[in-house]
DNA sequence: CTGAAAGCGCTTACAG
DNA sequence: CTGAAAGCGCTTACAG
């Protein structure tokens, strides 16, 4: 930690130094506005003739202040224009009002969702977003907590890497802030950091509800699709296929179990290999929506009609599969309502410290369209 | 703008005090962990016997100081858990370390990527990210600005949401802070803010070279789909298509150029209207992936193999078209390296705030694809 | 090479 | 109802 601190002060030194110190020479030529120091409480205060003290409790709102000198004061705010100093209101107090927000892949629209629903409800309670994103890389994790917790934020959002531990996060951010892990598990769980509030979403029974419509209505070859094994969603996302297969008495077969990148490139490619393994599957259960989309464009680019011979379902983690194209039942996940919630979560930590973890699993909703297929081929 | 710095410093008082200034009495049957006041130069000094500056010194990697002093400050630091006050260090030595980004759709993985690539680029350098999402509204925007401005950020990355124009922008931030206009320009041109920075897409070259390569291939019946007409790039786009269908002696007729929302639904819908508006059709530009991947769904579920006997190109701006499907020859914006390079347009800003306002505009490739595919129906 | 002191822009008891 | 003063956690000339 030492090492971490001391190399983002000498970072500090790379920072330019804004001069704004000296009041500004105008030069009339010059097409480039003056930089003018920033005006602050003393320059309001000192021009209406009042103290420092009247300014501030009149910016705060405080009631103490009577209303001719209140309107004198805003009065001459308006006319310096003045901007508030919060990092230095949040020195003297002792507050804070931010939050930092780790994503480990904000290319990832459900991640882009899920920080923009985090940076809505934050601004709806006037605290900001310091962003930071590790690019699912743990050393970068690493340095960007470290960076930002010299901001102070009041509580951290991590969405962590694959395979960041405990020991890791904690010796980055230094144990005193707040902090909620979002969608993953750490690894190396280590007890007496348990009060770590937890948001993830209910996957399993997802992809059970998903297999289960499947079987429904009829299915029985259902393969399940895309995905990596080491995440944790997989393996949650696989159990509930599983789980529905083996309490329908069905044993899925080795080669309807395909994992890939959950990615619409993958998802397209695995089309092929899929029906070929196997031309009586009739359905699908896939990992998202990304590789539920490729699937269906490989669908049709092996001459299938997905929703008419081929059943697709998959987790709406994106909002992809909200497109209008009929085939796909979906499992939504809502990632903006997620952030929301993250921030919620969050920001009640504060008022209550002292409180036990939470841990919540956001359910997740099976959304049937119409047109779900029944199978071609009877079972 | 006083009344936003008023609303903000109330919103102040809803942020609980963290009250840290009491050392914990430790209760041992708690099962959370002590709320402790962070530790500070003076508890490192103290704990070590030197003075305040001394530690500063360390901090900062002077030359100053003694090996000997060094090795035992930072004991003390590590021992301490010590953490950086950075808000604390910028107050005083009036700098910066943070930027502030603006984006009127996060959600829209294109302006995601870019996030990620400013966000990335910045952590290098050691500044942070203040994040803002707009959500396409410029009562939004201004509100973000004006909280933002308050934390102090050393510049300010705008992505506008659609109809913000430059007075709105320059009383939510001052006028003292650099900003940098990302992919749309601001209404109301006001001449006297023109050193305001700004990066787009060459959006009207690169629909040019997308509609000359089809050109190139034989097929005359070219259709523009997608977009909406207030958007700039739109019309930028279309009018590169324009300049390349009349360069090339043709028409467009306007039953060629649909309006839509640019959402991979929308290309879907489009798809059956506008092979009924006219059946001779052997191609489209697409404003941008979304719409492009929308389309080819539809094609398919229309019963025509895209990349076969219909071409399709459109915007890379998402990534979309990156999917492994053939069909797509893409004009690539690269989202993520604009991100990037915003970022180092800002910082640039800092060392030299009197050059004189940057006007980049990104150019913009066309990648092929072998699948290319020549018209069926001969002009 | 190290320490005492002033100050960044705010807030907040405490007098008056 | 208003003002003088102390202090949040740092940095930085300036002495020694």
């Amino acid at each position: 930690m030492l090492h971490r601190s001391m190399r983002f002060c000498e970072l500090a030194t790379m920072i330019p130094k804004l001069d704004r110190s000296k009041p500004c020479e105008k030069v009339s030529m010059s097409p480039t506005p003056p930089i003018r120091r920033p005006v602050t409480l003393a320059d309001v205060a000192q021009g209406c003739g009042v103290s420092r003290a009247t300014v501030s409790l009149v910016l705060r709102g405080s009631p103490l202040v009577g209303k001719a000198t209140r309107a004198l004061v805003e009065a001459e705010l308006a006319k310096q224009g003045y901007v508030y100093n919060r990092a230095a209101a949040n020195l003297r107090r002792r507050t804070s009002s931010s939050i930092a927000l780790v994503i480990h892949d904000l290319g990832n629209p459900f991640f882009a969702e899920f920080a923009a629903g985090v940076d809505e409800a934050l601004g709806e309670t006037g605290f900001v977003t310091l962003l930071g994103c590790s690019n699912e890389s743990t050393a970068r994790e690493c340095q960007v907590l470290g960076s930002l917790v010299e901001h102070g934020p009041a509580g951290i959002i991590l969405s962590p890497a694959e395979g960041s531990d405990t020991q890791q996060v904690l010796s980055a951010i230094g144990g005193q802030t707040p902090l909620l892990l979002f969608n993953r598990d750490l690894e190396g769980a280590a007890p007496e950091y348990a009060h770590w509030d937890r948001l993830s979403m209910d996957n399993q029974r997802g992809a059970r509800l998903a297999t289960e419509h499947l079987l429904g209505l009829g299915h029985r070859r259902i393969a399940f699709l895309g995905g990596l094994h080491y995440a944790t969603p997989f393996r949650q996302r696989r159990q509930g296929y599983l789980d529905a297969m083996h309490a329908a008495g069905l044993s899925p077969q080795p080669e309807w179990l395909v994992e890939s990148a959950p990615t619409r490139q993958e998802g397209a490619r695995r089309a092929s290999a899929l029906l070929q393994a196997d031309p009586q599957l009739t359905a699908a259960v896939c990992y998202n929506d990304a590789v539920a989309l490729g699937f269906m464009l490989g669908l049709y680019a092996n001459g299938r009609r997905p929703g008419h011979d081929f059943a697709v379902t998959g987790f709406d983690d994106i909002g992809e599969a909200s497109l209008s194209m009929p085939p796909l039942t979906t499992l939504s996940t809502r990632p903006r309502e997620r952030g929301r919630q993250a921030a919620e979560m969050i920001l009640a930590r504060l008022h209550t410290p002292h409180t036990p973890a939470r841990r919540i699993v956001a359910p997740v909703e099976l959304q049937v369209r119409e047109s779900s297929c029944r199978p071609l081929f009877p079972a």
